[in-house]
Formats: structure tokens, sequence, C-alpha cells
DNA sequence: TCAAAACAGGTTGTCTGACAACCCGTTTTC
DNA sequence: GAAAACGGGTTGTCAGACAACCTGTTTTGA
């Protein structure tokens, strides 16, 4: 069991007062009650309102400030920025509750794992290349063993296959939006039922849609792997959400 | 003179201590001194190594863990995660320096925009339609006028435009990585040299290519929009790399 | 003997109070 | 009438204390 620290991470992680602090004043900013431009109330104020300590507070704030929501002024003030300014993308694991936002992120992955793959076909190296083509072995070959003997091993070099294509790409904007992206779906979806749907990947049919990945950046082919990147994730979303454990 | 709250904003903000000791401890994760797994000093012993109090080293060590870049257990210590766990997509400013890194940057808005737009296509609904056509008018407008007289309205217009077109997509992830991502070629373009290169983004060509994807959209056309997007922005990202300005 | 309970030291989480650095509107000074 | 000093308010930083918790060790008890 290789794999239990993943599986049987801790769940109920003990609350941390400032964490609670900047999601209420994030709701209260997205709830309409702290308007772009807004002064928020001075952390003292708010201290005494949250019954806790300053320090914690200003952890909070700390927190809002990293993602550019607020901006705060020595001597004057933390204010609310113009929803434009924010400088973070990041996924809350309280966002996995409906299948509608799972169905989103698995669209976004595509979308931004079809342009990746687009680019590397461009920019790869013939080193780089070998690579891939090493992990697709790999991967062939556990494939071949079927979902009872190698499921892990097969999940396992499919991820490393597509983190490797995006590296290809030579830029590390999208090597760290796919792998954040990635991440969150594997997080929040694995120990669910992404194991068992991941059964139902394997085969000869969807191995010859990573194949066609493959050829398409042996060739050079932007616009080709552009297109079978993107098909094989269109179909791995749809044949997901057929599957009835998705709910 | 409407916008120079964003020309001249502050460029050289105040250190403050936390942000510092944060990127400090981030370069020897980067570095390789810390790797995954490890367990960070203390926040005594960072307090003294950094020289600074010890709600100091709490707020940083607490931006690394809203980034899932460390984790800390109460009663043991902080540790240094794997680096797949990453949970958010982030510009930092500093990456601005080099020509390079905007290419990257811009490449990546390509594509993820390409994918927004394939996505509005088919999940437009007839009043966001109505919005953008309004929009495009609007920008229409501005480009007729020339670049010596609506230059800004013609580049709000513009941003305008393909925000609603990413909101039309009824996915706010992709909403939220394609605000993102402008936000920060907006912000650390903006002042240097953008604004110039806006005024070579008028005439009737460049306005024949927004048109494209906007027939797309009529259409509901899903591989229209996404080659059109793709092309105005491959193409607009080629321009400005051709300016002399652009160094 | 050996398992369970108590202990001890160390670490993070939170609280409290203080002071420095700074902003801004007002008042005083020249 | 303009410049300088003042004063209150706010954020940024510091210092110390204690609570909550973890881990390995020691003691206890059967």
């Amino acid at each position: 069991m290789p794999d239990s620290s993943q599986l049987f991470d801790r769940i109920d992680r003990p609350r941390r007062l400032p964490d609670e602090v900047a999601v209420s004043i994030m709701g209260a900013i997205e709830g309409g009650q702290l308007a772009p431009g807004d002064r928020l109330p001075t952390e003292a104020e708010l201290a005494k309102r949250f019954g806790v300590a300053r320090t914690v507070v200003r952890e909070a704030i700390s927190l809002l400030r990293y993602d550019g929501i607020v901006d705060s002024r020595r001597g004057v003030g933390a204010f609310v920025t113009e929803a434009s300014q924010r400088s973070a993308f990041r996924i809350s694991p309280a966002c996995f509750e409906k299948r509608k936002q799972i169905v989103q992120l698995l669209q976004l992955r595509t979308g931004v794992q079809a342009g990746a793959s687009a680019l590397a076909a461009s920019t790869r190296t013939p080193d780089q290349m070998a690579q891939i083509d090493e992990i697709f072995q790999q991967m062939a070959a556990a494939d071949a063993r079927g979902p009872a003997e190698a499921l892990e091993e097969r999940v396992d070099s499919e991820l490393l296959l597509y983190r490797h294509i995006t590296e290809a790409s030579n830029n590390p904007y999208y090597a760290e939006v796919v792998a954040m992206i990635e991440t969150n779906i594997q997080n929040n979806l694995r120990s669910a039922f992404l194991k068992n749907a991941a059964a139902s990947e394997f085969g000869p049919e969807i191995m010859q849609e990573h194949r066609a990945v493959l050829d398409a950046l042996h060739a050079q082919d932007v616009e080709a792997a552009r297109t079978a990147t993107r098909t094989r994730f269109e179909r791995a979303a749809t044949r997901l959400a057929e599957r009835a454990d998705f709910a």
C-alpha cells in the first residue's frame, strides 16, 4: 500500500484562527458588505469584533494582501482592492462539493493542457521527446498488465507523462498552472472515486488517444498536438461524467 | 487624466519584513537547501537567524502555508511539502525583468483565452452575446476615432470585451485564471510601454481579427472561436515583440 | 515482564502590551 | 499666508508569556 499517505491524510485539520478570520473577511468582500476601495475596520477593531488577538487579525489580513485582495498602508489602514487586481489563482478544496464544479475544472484543465501540448510540439528538445517516449513505454506496459494488477502504476505514469509533456513546452507558467490544476483534481477526487474511474481508462482504444498526442509531438505538428490532447481529455471527462458513481 | 492612479502607482513599496523572510525561505526551498519533507528550523531559531521577531517569522510561514508550500503542525514543526502539493498559481512582479518571461506569459494567455472563447461559443446566452456586441460597438467607435483621440477608451473596451467573452464561458475557473493573467500583464507592462504599443493595435485589419472572434461566437462555432481567438492573440504578441521599444 | 500511564522537553498557536514608523488634519509659528 | 510643529490614529515590529499539542522517556501497576 504505497500511497496510504495520500489516501489517509489528515482530514479535519485543527482550525487555525487566522484562516477563519481571513475567510470571514473574504466573505464580507464577496458578499458586497465591503466594496473595492472601502477601508477595512482597524486591526484593533477587528480583533475586538472577532474576539481574537491582533496578531491573529494581522495574519489574516496578511493572507488577503498576499493575494492582492486588500492593500494596507502603514498609518492609514487596509483597503479592498479593485476586483481586477487579484494576483493569485487558487482553488479552494471546499469547491468540490458540486459535480458542476468538477466538470468546470476538467474543462479548464483540458484547455490549458491542449495549449501546453501545442507549445511543446514546437519547442520540445530531442532529449525531452526521448524521456516522454520512455514514460509512455512504461505506461503501455502497465496498461497491458491490466487494472487489477497495475492500476497505480498506470495512473502514475499517465500523470508523469503529461507533466513531462507540459514541461517540454519550456514555459514555466504553463507548467505551474497545469501542475496546480492537476494537484487539485488529484487531491480532491482521488479518495472519492478517481481510482475507480481510472480502471475504465485502460485498454487499446484509450492508449490510442495517448499515442496520437505522442505522434503529434514526434512530428512537431502543433495543431495535431493541440487537437489530440484536447480530444483525449474531453473524452476522458465524458467517460468520467458517464460513470454512475460520479455523484 | 483619468488613469493617473494606474500610471503612477507606488513603485517602491516600503519593504515588509514578513515578505522578505518568506522570499528568503522560499529561496532556500527552490535552491534545494530545503527539500520536500525536510523540517524548517523552529520559528524561534529562524527569528534569531533573521534578526526579527517571531511574529514576523510566523507571518512569513503563514504565507508559505497558504500556498501549500509548507505544512506546519502544532507541537511538531513546519515541513516542506511535496512539490506537487502547491495549491496556488501566482505571478511575482519580479518575473518581468526579462523579455522571455513576458513572451511566455503572453503564450499562456493566448492558450487559456482560446479555450475560454471556445467554451463561450457553446455556452453563451443570448443576453451575454448582446452585451458582447455592445462592447464591440464601443470599441469600434473608439477605433474609428484613432489612437490620438481615444487610446484609453479603445484599450479599455478591448479588455472589457475579452473579459465578457471569458465570462460567457460560464466557467468561473476560466474567468479567474484569465483575469489573473490579464491583471499581471496590464500591471507590469502598462506604464512601461503597453500604452505605446496599443497605438499600433488600431486599424481595420486588427478590428477584423476581433470581428472574426465575434462572428464565431454568433455562429456558436466552437472551433472557429478557438482559432480566431488564438490567431488574434498570437498576432498581437508578434506585433508587440516586433516593436523596437520592447526591450 | 510488559503494557499503560505519567512526565518532560520542545514546538506551534494565541494572547497581551508596548513602542516605532507613518499618515493626516489641525494648530501654531514666523 | 505659507511653513513648521503638533496630536491623534493606524499599521509594522518587538518582546514575553502561556496554552495546546507532539514525541520520546520514565515511572507505575498488575
